[in-house]
DNA sequence: GTTGTGACTCCAT
DNA sequence: CATGGAGCCACAA
């Protein structure tokens, strides 16, 4: 059953649109995820699909050798960052009911 | 079986 | 803002 996580992340990470971003945390919790860690694992491993750019860690900074590059896809859909990180308050993702 | 590491988070100092 | 400890899961050696 441990693949239906796997899939619910995906599936979670996928339905973040453009122009917002979402937190491991949060991800972890919509895709019932055990532990935040895991979302990394997973990003790492099969998020070559995903939209792993609007994924930031709870402060709202990327992770560390993907910073420039997150920032960068991140400002191409509007999401402006000061230095190395990314006003969440304004651009968290919010799920709808 | 233990140990170390990692695209993590939270709280205390 | 920096640092450290605790919690958490998966995997390689």
């Amino acid at each position: 059953m441990d693949e239906e996580l796997h899939e619910r992340v995906r599936e979670v990470i996928a339905s973040v649109p453009a122009g917002t971003v979402a937190t491991y945390g949060d991800v972890a919790a919509l895709a019932g995820a055990p532990s935040p860690r895991m979302i990394g694992r997973i990003l790492s491993e099969d998020g070559h699909d995903l939209p792993w750019h609007r994924i930031l860690r709870a402060n709202g900074t990327p992770a560390p050798h993907l910073v420039h590059r997150q920032l960068e896809l991140l400002r191409a859909e509007g999401v402006l960052a000061r230095g190395q990180k990314v006003d969440l308050r304004t651009y968290r993702w919010h799920p709808e009911p």
